[in-house]
RNA sequence: GUGGGCGUAGCUCAGUUGGUUAGAGCGUCUGGUUGUGGCCCAGAAGGUCAUGGGUUCAAAUCCCAUCGUUCACCCCA
């Protein structure tokens, strides 16, 4: 039998609805703040990645997946949005039609790890990126909106992260703080955190060894060594938050894993999805857009993944979607009316109505419980004498009502009472 | 890439210290008297017990390998 790939999952239909339910209500948000769709391709060329997110990086060293196209062209199926947003901002000059747009996405990504709980191969994330403005109220108004989406979905158990990555400049004049700092206590660091001191020190932080937290117990915070201007903002940013009720804790350790970030970061965790707790994740990328070759524009935005979102709604029951059902279900009664009965629903179909029909040749007894299992509000039974009147039975499967109507006003007369 | 758990019917799972023909619930199908659902009742279909090898008179059960899956680490959404 051939399987799905691995880390790649069927989003079946009996799962659908909980997904078109997710995906309304991220419309909606984005279109309260007037935020326009985007699309991009789902594989780019391989270096914009590297370029963007970091050559370093976990997800470019070792998750992307990427193969030669016919035309030798080194190909990457995309790992996160904003490298291919940024990428088409500049491409079309979205920045010479208005100083700032904003943007969202719903869109599948691909990471080669291995899958667990809230992790696969092939994911899927929302996300939204407002590009051209500095303004700290545009990173607040992002937390706002990834937020607002989590709790509409009725998640409860959130909590909000924030923290301020500074500028370059500042960042490493800190990182030098830091390695003096640590020094001393390197050889008693873990093996991992040994590595991150050469290669990304900030990371240190992200350690989930005991004896490594101990180590950092009075170190130096980037939070305390920012650049005036990077305090400035993220004063302004905390400012807002709490005019918008969002309450959020401030997190000197929350240090995320792409190149690109500057000043603000955030994240949005659950507790209730396993050990992938984070469902959000952002921050400002003020340099992104140059470094790709476009003009300085600074920009700021977040990714979701909707599995995890899922799951934590499932596991918190936090909303729950109706059956879907059909308006009539019709049930032949005499076999040769078979083609009357695709005609019927076809009809009613063209109507505007959810209609459906046998077409396994099935018993009325079979039909019946057909009927009842897609939920059909009503059943209409052609077929004997009432047939030969150009009349049938029009049964209200709720109440067990039944009467007859004729065929040629049924539309109308199931319109009608759909309306009650 | 590293480590742990688990692979029995479409799904969720039983299966005793190895012992005849591998079970249940749900789901599916057919019936329960002429042309009417849910509830109930009767019956049926559906299994290379993941795959391959080994131990044994005898393996779903014990051992090994492979594959799959799952959870965790790293990292991330």
């Amino acid at each position: 039998m051939i399987k799905a790939i691995r880390g790649t999952k069927d989003i079946l239909p009996s799962e659908i609805s909980r997904w078109h339910y997710l995906e309304n209500i991220i419309k909606q948000i984005f279109s309260n703040f007037n935020y326009k769709e985007i699309r991009t391709p789902v594989f780019e060329e391989t270096t914009l990645f590297g370029r963007s997110i970091g050559e370093e990086t976990d997800i470019v060293s070792k998750e992307m997946y990427t193969f030669k196209d016919k035309g030798d062209t080194s190909i990457t199926l995309k790992p996160e949005m904003t490298a291919g947003v940024v990428r088409a901002f500049i491409e079309h000059s979205l920045g010479g039609q208005q100083p700032l747009i904003k943007l969202y996405y719903i869109s599948p990504m691909f990471r080669q790890e291995r899958p667990q709980a809230g992790r696969l191969r092939q994911f899927h994330q929302f996300g939204g990126e407002a590009l051209g403005s500095s303004s700290p109220v545009l990173d607040a108004e992002l937390i706002q909106i990834s937020y607002d989406i989590l709790k509409s979905l009725g998640l409860k158990d959130l909590t909000v992260k924030i923290n301020s990555l500074g500028v370059p400049e500042s960042r490493e004049d800190y990182k030098k703080l830091l390695r003096e700092f640590l020094l001393n206590k390197k050889d008693k660091l873990s093996e991992d955190s040994r590595k991150r001191f050469d290669t990304n020190i900030l990371r240190i932080f992200d350690s989930k060894i005991e004896s490594d937290q101990e180590l950092l117990k009075g170190a130096p915070l980037l939070i305390d060594n920012l650049d005036g201007e990077s305090e400035n903002h993220f004063e302004v940013v905390k400012e807002y938050l709490d005019k918008i009720s969002i309450p959020f804790e401030i997190d000197p350790k929350l240090v995320r894993g792409l190149d690109y970030y500057t000043k603000t970061t955030f994240e949005i965790i659950s507790k209730k999805v396993g050990s992938q707790s984070a469902l959000v994740g952002g921050g400002r990328y003020d340099l992104l857009a140059e470094q790709l070759g476009g003009k300085p524009t600074p920009a700021v935005g977040f990714a979701s993944g909707m599995e995890r979102i899922l799951l934590a709604c499932e596991s918190e029951n936090s909303f729950s979607v109706k059956d879907d059902n059909i308006d009539v279900y019709i049930v032949r009664i005499d076999e040769e009316l078979e083609m009357f009965v695709s005609e019927t629903a076809s009809k009613l179909r063209r109507s505007g109505l959810k209609a459906d029909y046998d077409y396994l040749k099935r018993s009325v007894k079979a039909q019946m419980r057909e009927a009842n299992k897609s939920n059909a509000k009503f059943v209409l039974f052609i077929g004997g004498e009432e047939y030969k009147n150009k009349m049938a039975n029009l049964k209200n499967m709720e109440t067990g009502e039944q009467r007859s109507v004729q065929l040629d006003k049924l539309d109308t007369v199931l319109i009608n009472s759909l309306k009650r």
